[in-house]
RNA sequence: UCCUCAGUAGCUCAGCUGGUUAGAGCAUCUGACUGUUAAUCAGAGGGUCACUGGUUCAAGUCCAGUCUGAGGAGCCA
């Protein structure tokens, strides 16, 4: 077999007794022609691998360069030097792939986030990305075992979608009309009856409604995919491709998804805390360093894995919209009009300087904020008795702002009939929703938290790009 | 989409009120050294100053437009 190789994570746990290895990995430094810093992407620290001098010809030498892809057999022995506990003696060096190094980009230094994201086919190579993509995978495994262990199902929702019933926002069509000879109808519109699904189309911008469809045979599922949305954002919070964590429970109200959705982010977090130390430390030094070159008063007065510690310790505050409304009127901030935006009182869609009041000013910590105004709300929340609200819920953290939405569903048909029509939501295109309100109805809720915000919150990292892989965002498609 | 700032070597940046041949560190190459840890030391190569147009005797520097990026805002997850 080629692939014996040994992980360098778990080869650096050995102790060294002259085990004969093989290892490989890509070059990341290769000092006074004997020691080469080897990496294979399972942690961040680099294997020492020692060639004697003398015992490797030159030309072999001459091609150990950054980035090379190297096979080394040798024998694991404690190491002389003092960066490392052991290192390989090696008996044979083999180039798999040679890496120019005049044309190489990377080098032993600090690049900016910005470059590397122009090379983010290369970016996984640096410490950086590799703890940010870890943690990602770890954060992902979470979330599927974090659900499996309570009895969700894993509902896989579709891409393409018919529906914009949710409104979420601006749609990329799905089509394969010929773009420079549309058919259409007489009045001038498209006729999709000549496209492929003989109807408009477009890639989901949430998979909310169909999980409802599901929540309502299986009791409880969740679904974890890709969203689309065409919006022109041009943030360091929004993508156009994102992935969406999505549960939905039968037999549930507000109370009962705020609780999951509390347990929830914990479970996560601590999951990476506890799998992905290393990189956890890692990525707060990286943060620290970032942050020295910040004025006081911007800094974070926690850094990033004693905040993830002090969000597992603390309950998340629990507020009422109206409660954060009396807040934010009665706050120093507000009497002072330190805020761009005025409050103008009840009724008001909260900005995003007043969610972060809340949050970093007031509460110092995650909020729950419930029951919003159903006119600033979408039309599947369950309306309140007080006629004025619906049973919504958002969760605001420190430094990302909104990270999960979510509401108890409207489950009596003819409350959600009206507020449909009320907000001129086509009936007959959500038939088979309604269905579910006609055919043993319950009451149910659910949630969505975006999980590149997630990632962004347990990885400290200031840019949403950067805890993808290629992010899709407006004029830019690249890799 | 709006506001603000930026774009000079492969990377990070300096370049004053416009004025001779545009600089530094790192990277790369050559050599020295050989238990190094972003090794060190010596030397060398490397530039359409984002692009287009304008002002001027003279533009990296001033003006206009375009493109790209960043920070903030809106929309949201």
């Amino acid at each position: 077999m080629f692939n014996k190789r040994v992980l360098i994570k778990n080869l650096l746990n050995l102790e060294p007794d002259n085990q004969k290895v093989s290892v490989m990995g890509w070059v990341r430094t290769f000092r006074n022609d004997q020691f080469i810093a080897l990496n294979d992407g399972s942690t961040n620290k680099n294997l020492q691998v020692v060639l004697e001098l003398g015992k490797f010809d030159n030309e072999l030498l001459k091609r150990i360069t950054t980035s090379a892809a190297l096979k080394v057999d040798g024998v694991v022995i404690p190491s002389p030097g003092k960066g490392q506990k052991l290192e390989i003696k090696a008996t044979s060096v083999e180039i798999l792939g040679d890496s120019d190094p005049e044309k190489y980009p990377l080098q032993p230094k600090k690049h900016s986030l910005e470059f590397l994201r122009e090379i983010a086919h290369l970016r996984f190579r640096t410490n950086t990305f590799g703890s940010v993509f870890r943690v990602r995978h770890a954060l992902a495994f979470a979330i599927h075992e974090f659900f499996n262990d309570r009895g969700f199902l894993y509902m896989h929702t579709p891409i393409i979608s018919a529906s914009d019933a949710e409104g979420a926002g601006e749609l990329f069509h799905v089509t394969t009309l010929p773009l420079n000879n549309v058919p259409k109808n007489e009045d001038g519109s498209v006729n999709f009856n000549e496209d492929f699904f003989q109807r408009s189309t477009n890639l989901t911008v949430s998979g909310q409604l169909e999980a409802e469809l599901g929540a309502t045979a299986f009791g409880n599922v969740y679904t974890f995919g890709p969203t689309f949305r065409a919006e022109n954002s041009n943030t360091a919070r929004h993508l156009a491709e994102f992935w969406m964590i999505e549960p939905e429970m039968a037999f549930y109200d507000l109370e009962d998804n705020m609780d999951l959705a509390e347990d929830f982010i914990k479970y996560i977090i601590k999951y990476a805390v506890d799998h992905n130390r290393e990189d956890l430390e890692f990525l707060t030094q990286r943060l620290e360093e970032e942050e020295k070159q910040l004025p006081l008063e911007k800094r974070n007065e926690m850094k990033l894995l004693g905040k993830l510690e002090f969000v597992l310790q603390h309950q998340f505050e629990r507020i009422t919209y109206t409660e954060a409304i009396d807040i934010l009127t009665e706050s120093n901030y507000n009497k002072k009009k330190k805020f761009q935006f005025p409050i103008t009182g009840w009724g008001m869609d909260l900005q995003s300087e007043h969610e972060r009041y809340l949050v970093e000013k007031h509460f110092k910590k995650p909020v729950i904020i419930r029951n919003y105004p159903k006119e600033i709300k979408a039309f599947y929340m369950r309306q309140n008795d007080d006629g004025k609200t619906v049973a919504a819920m958002d969760i605001l953290v420190p430094g990302i702002g909104e990270i999960v939405g979510g509401s108890q569903r409207e489950e009596r048909l003819d409350k959600l009939e009206q507020r449909m029509k009320e907000m001129n939501i086509p009936e007959k295109d959500l038939w088979w929703y309604l269905d579910i309100r006609r055919y043993g109805t319950v009451p149910h809720a659910g949630f969505g938290l975006g999980f590149e915000r997630i990632v962004q919150f347990v990885t400290g990292m200031g840019n949403i790009r950067d805890v993808i892989a290629f992010p899709r965002t407006p004029g830019n498609a690249e890799f």
